[in-house]
DNA sequence: TCAAAAGTGTTGATCCTACACCCATGA
DNA sequence: TCATGGGTGTAGGATCAACACTTTTGA
């Protein structure tokens, strides 16, 4: 057991976007610091009392310090805590969830104060520092949970979009196909997402324009 | 903001039974100490590092020290964190959620340091410290999304039940009525609840006795 | 005119709801 | 024998997955 009378409180995030080939990548960094220095690992920091008046705000501050990102929505996952999880000591991690529009993305990767990579979150290709593979499953578990529970996950495009788009990202996201018709009857009955960008047609590479869309707020998650 | 360096950390409990008319029920204490001495809240206590190794033993150790029950599962509803909720300074409290069984809420009654009250969680009659409400929120929340979802709330039962009363209890979850017939084909094309008990026929008041179920583990929650 | 992606219609299977019905018991 | 709650069968409606089909563009 430890000897220290606080736990160490902190905040990280698993930020998940969509590459240009429309599959699902999650961000980490490179630790610059010790513990587990050089390792890779999302991207987190520990609660500043004086700065944050939430640990959501913790987890804000942090996103704009690592990687240059500000107002991105965060969504709580859940705490991972004990005393065995951080060389450091008794230690708590609360763990957010945020989506990434396509359109902001390019910024992340101009951002270059800290080494950051964006790598499949099935399968990593890089060994996470302390329990940060449990949290991405424990992420992925909640993103998964609420596109299967009919969320459209539509932070992860921009605010302009086409339903192929929509399709495509749901699709990533829990990892399987979709029928188009079924996915479009669903979305219409729904009765909550505007119609038609009236001149924002899409015209992608060499086939018909798709028709662009654009969603009230209460849609995104 | 404030001036303090740490956090205060700690865990509560929202902890829900059936009554004898098998509504849903939340477990209230009267808090012996400042601050809000004298006021109800959720069973709740700060983490100590020395003898926790986990958050969930923290819920745990409060369980034990202020109701005396033991062995109770919990699930992590989720964190309310901010420099605002208690008068103390900055905290974080980590909401638990727990279902006791019927068989051991007299001995809820019995354990008598702490003044105890089962309330309504959906009217209470009771003002709520700090900011409880919003937790017995989350719990409610939580836990009607699961049954939603089609889990059983096992544990509010007791080992042997009849399908009636699994029936009523989920209905006290989601405060509706449910369809008998539809309750029990889904169940037993599910496949996975062991069949009767073969003598544990439950002799009720003046009625036809009901058959008796017993459910492997996967199935509690 | 062809490939490719947008967009729609149809059909059979499945699930759900509502309701009717029978069964076993205590009084 | 009657009231009460346990337990089952069925029919109609809603939902869904699969697949075929039409449309519009760039090359």
């Amino acid at each position: 057991m430890s000897k220290q009378l606080f736990p160490l409180v902190m905040a990280d995030v698993a930020l998940f976007c969509l590459d240009e080939e429309q599959r699902l990548r999650l961000l980490v960094t490179q630790r610059a610091l010790a513990p587990a220095q050089g390792n890779w690992a999302l991207p987190g920091g520990l609660l500043k009392p004086s700065q944050d008046s939430s640990m959501e705000d913790t987890a804000r501050r942090v996103l704009r310090e690592k990687v240059g990102l500000d107002a991105v929505p965060l969504e709580q996952v859940r705490v991972f805590s004990g005393d065995r999880r951080d060389e450091r000591g008794w230690s708590l991690s609360v763990l957010y969830l945020a989506l990434l529009p396509k359109d902001q993305v390019p910024a992340v990767a101009m951002h270059k104060t800290d080494a950051v990579a964006w790598i499949d979150p099935n399968s990593p290709d890089v060994e996470l520092a302390f329990d940060h593979a449990s949290m991405v499953q424990a992420a992925l578990q909640a993103l998964r949970a609420k596109v299967r529970d009919r969320k459209l996950p539509l932070h992860l495009l921009s605010p302009l979009f086409t339903l192929t788009e929509l399709q495509r990202a749901c699709e990533a996201v829990l990892d399987t196909t979709m029928d188009k018709a079924a996915f479009r009857r669903r979305l219409k009955e729904r009765e909550g997402i505007d119609f038609e960008a009236v001149e924002g047609e899409e015209k992608r590479g060499r086939q018909r324009p798709a028709q662009c869309y654009r969603a009230t707020q209460e849609f995104y998650f």
